[in-house]
DNA sequence: TTGCTATCAGTAATGATTATCAATATTTTT
DNA sequence: AAAAATATTGATAATCATTACTGATAGCAA
C-alpha cells in the first residue's frame, strides 16, 4: 500500500518545545494550568488550547506521561473491603481483581517522604473481553451519559429566537 | 463545650435508601448517571442533585466507596520510567514513591478475567508534610486554577443588559 | 403547636476539557 | 521560487460532569 499521504510526522514547534521543557522544569507533576502559567512567561500569547494539545501530543509520543486515570466520571462501589480494580482502556468498564491486598506496601511507602500514609489504590488497565472481540480499533469511547431530564413539562420561557431556525 | 446544637445525625430518607440499594444492585461500579437512571425507575421525580448528594454522603459514611481518584485536574509527569505516586488527600499534591514497581502484579491480575492486562498503577494517599503542620483541618482544597486570559483587548459585543442591575 | 434543621426538587453556576475555525506557518510538490 | 498540501496556532464556543444555590417540605424536639 502507498504510504499514507494524509499523515505526516508531528513537527517540534517552538510552543511544543517550551511546553515540554516546562513539564520537565516544574518537576512536581504539574497540572495543565501550572504548565500554562509557566509557559506564558516565555510565550505570553500562547493559548491554553495549545497547551492542552501539546501535552496530549507529547504524552502520545511518550515524551511525558499522564499521572491520572479515570477521567470523566466518578464511579461507586458497593463492596467495602479493600480490593483492586481493572479498567478497560477502550470502553472504561471497571471490574474487580480478586487478588489479596498487601498492606505491607503502605509501610514501604513510609520510607519515601514525610507523608502520613493512609492507604493505597492499585488499578490495572487493559482491554476487556468485549473490546477484544471488536476487530476494528475505533474508540468506542466511554458510554455517554443518559439524556438529561426529559421531563413531561417543558419550559416555555425565553424561547424566542434571534437568527433564523 | 456544649454539644454542637447545629449538628444532627443524617436521616435515612427514602431517596437515600434507594440510592444505596441501587449501587448495591447494579454491582459493576456504576457511574452517577447509571445510578440516577436506575433510581428513577422507582423515584421518577428524584433530582440528579439528590443522587450526587446522597452518593457523597453514603461514601462519607462508609456505606459505599468511590472508585476513582484524582478528580478535577489531570497531571503530567516528566519521568518516563514506571514508578508510583503518593497523593495528599488534603491539598492534592503528588509526589513520587521510590519503591520498585512490581511487575509480578500484572501476572497475578491475568488469572482473574479475560482482560488483556497492559499494566497497572499504584497510588498511595495520605497527608503531606505541609498539610500535617496545619493544625486546623479546614480543607485547603486543591489550588484554584490561574485566572483565565486577562487579555489586553476586551470584548465589547453584547454587553447590553436585560433587567436592571 | 412552634421552632429548627435536614433534605428535597429544580435549576443555575462552575470549571476542566474538547471542539471548532479562520489565520499562519511549515513542508512538499511542481 | 511559487503553488499546493498539511500542520499548527490562538481565540473562542461548546460540552459535560460536578457543585452551589434556592425556596419548599418533612421529621423531630421542646
Ligand atoms: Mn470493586
Ligand atoms: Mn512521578
Ligand atoms: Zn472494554
Ligand atoms: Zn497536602
Amino acid at each position: 500500500m502507498k504510504p499514507n499521504r494524509t499523515t505526516t510526522k508531528p513537527r517540534m514547534t517552538e510552543q511544543r518545545k517550551i511546553v515540554l521543557s516546562a513539564v520537565r522544569k516544574i518537576r512536581r507533576h504539574p497540572t495543565v494550568d501550572e504548565v500554562y502559567t509557566h509557559v506564558r512567561r516565555r510565550l505570553p500569547r500562547i493559548s491554553l488550547a495549545t497547551v492542552y494539545r501539546n501535552l496530549e501530543l507529547l504524552a502520545a509520543q511518550g515524551l511525558i506521561r499522564q499521572v491520572d486515570f479515570a477521567r470523566p466520571q466518578q464511579r461507586y462501589d458497593h463492596r467495602l473491603h479493600d480490593h483492586y480494580h481493572i479498567r478497560c482502556v477502550q470502553c472504561g468498564r471497571v471490574d474487580d481483581v480478586p487478588i489479596d491486598p498487601f498492606s505491607a506496601l503502605e509501610y514501604d511507602a513510609k520510607c519515601c517522604g514525610d507523608y502520613r500514609v493512609l492507604g493505597h489504590r492499585l488499578e490495572f488497565y487493559g482491554v476487556c473481553p468485549t473490546c477484544q472481540k471488536r476487530k476494528d480499533n475505533r474508540p468506542p469511547r466511554t458510554q455517554k451519559a443518559s439524556p438529561r431530564l426529559v421531563s413531561a413539562r417543558v419550559k416555555t420561557v425565553n424561547n424566542r429566537r434571534e437568527g433564523a431556525e
